[in-house]
DNA sequence: GGCTCTCCTTGACTCAGATCAAGCGCGAAC
DNA sequence: GTTCGCGCTTGATCTGAGTCAAGGAGAGCC
């Protein structure tokens, strides 16, 4: 059973989901409103054009953002993960389809009135602001990916994305051995990095077969050297993070 | 010579820039902190990593945002027109290239004072969230073009974008005719696009040839069927912008 | 146990777009 | 006027990823 938080105070997003700025008094404003929402891994949260009264952010599990075209091609155009915002002030209509990947707990808000709540705490704003500053960081590095890397390179970029991601959150980091499970099915890896699933399979096997990951089963995976893995990707191959 | 505006009443983007919805108290303190900087066609505004002291406003003319990787390959991530913010309040150095495509005029605030002012009022921040916003969108259709589309389908995607957004301007709409110059070489089309130049002529000469469009010299173009072009971008056919 | 379903792998073949290469047109410089 | 350089076009060939197709591994169910 997926169990739901009530109180905001010990939230596990607290500190980094669109309330993170918030004060004490602020916090309240937002429980009048706030409720939560679960869904099971597989389900679909809301469809592009539908009409959307609430806003909220992802508390646990994995949710994906993906665009379809007439003809059923798909293009993922965002991974949702804990404290991730959904939803966009002022729109009417939800822009993309949105489904839960894991089984997953939303804390949403109502849509009017969290308007309006922005309108009179700035933290809110400020908060959002800065998160979605952060998206559009993430989208222009996927262009990148999506436009000019190879299959290779493109499954090297998702990996090590997953991986320091997993590592910030375990907080074992430092460790240049980084162990995880892959939370998306190859299917949804293709659809993410703009190829098929024969080729991320194929890609995956690759570097197995080259030593640059381990794999057991399907999912679980081991980075044995993640600069190794960084060079791969074709990104900045001392792995710096920039600023 | 470019001309540089002064005073912000009669600014051509007055009402749709990060200062649009200020009131008069409000543009005169930012009136305070501004100042223009004029560049020329080709020039570079800054360099990925650099340190950037300002933001800013495209008054006129175009720039583009591009990152490059070790080897070379580059990808275009944004294209700057009129009215576009450039630079990230918080952020000290510059993520990508930033590069005039055109003779550019930038109306520039000092980074620091402009972060203050944005604490103090309210309107700039909300102003500046709703554009980021928008930036999120055409990026995320952007990722569609370029993971799901073929080639053809790039090329009618750019140019029916150029073509709307030169017909909201040009207030001639409702006509299924356009025409207009394209801003931007072959070479930069296939950086927006993930495509070599050679293919971009190559799938220009062929929409050409099969009427979707008409070429006077290399740059300038007549669509005598917007919803022809629209279908071939792969787009929903009738053209409906969505909300 | 066997059945089915979903997710995944692997092989053989095809094709869209990249690469390599040659040349055109036009404006600017001399 | 000639030459240069840049932006562009077009052709020939190559190749990385897509397509089509066959089957494997594991989980859940009867």
């Amino acid at each position: 059973m997926l169990n739901t938080p009530h109180d905001c105070v010990d939230c596990p997003i607290r500190h980094r989901a669109v309330c993170a700025r918030c004060e004490t008094d602020e916090l309240e404003a937002l429980e009048q409103i706030k409720y939560y929402r679960t869904f099971e891994a597989g389900q679909t949260v809301i469809w592009s054009g539908d009409p959307m009264d609430f806003v909220g952010s992802v508390v646990s599990g994995i949710a994906t953002l993906t665009q379809t075209m007439e003809d059923g091609r798909t293009q993922m155009v965002g991974l949702l993960l804990p404290s991730d915002f959904v939803g966009r002030p002022g729109r009417d209509g939800a822009a993309y389809d949105v489904v839960a990947t894991t089984d997953l707990v939303m804390c949403c808000f109502r849509k009017k009135p969290f308007e309006q709540l922005m309108m009179e705490t700035p933290h809110i704003a400020q908060r959002l602001l800065e998160m979605t500053l952060d998206e559009l960081d993430a989208a222009r590095e996927w262009m990148l990916v999506l436009g000019r890397k190879t299959a290779r390179e493109k499954i090297a970029s998702l990996l090590s994305i997953i991986a320091r991601r997993d590592a910030s959150l375990k907080l074992d980091a430092t460790k240049d051995t980084l162990v995880f499970d892959l939370p998306l099915t190859r299917e949804a890896m293709a659809d993410y990095l703009g190829l098929t699933l024969e080729t991320v399979s194929r890609q995956i096997s690759a570097l197995k077969k080259d030593g640059v990951i381990q794999l057991e089963g399907k999912r679980h995976v081991t980075i044995p050297n993640l600069s190794r893995l960084l060079e791969e990707a074709g990104d900045d191959s001392d792995g710096g993070i920039m600023a």
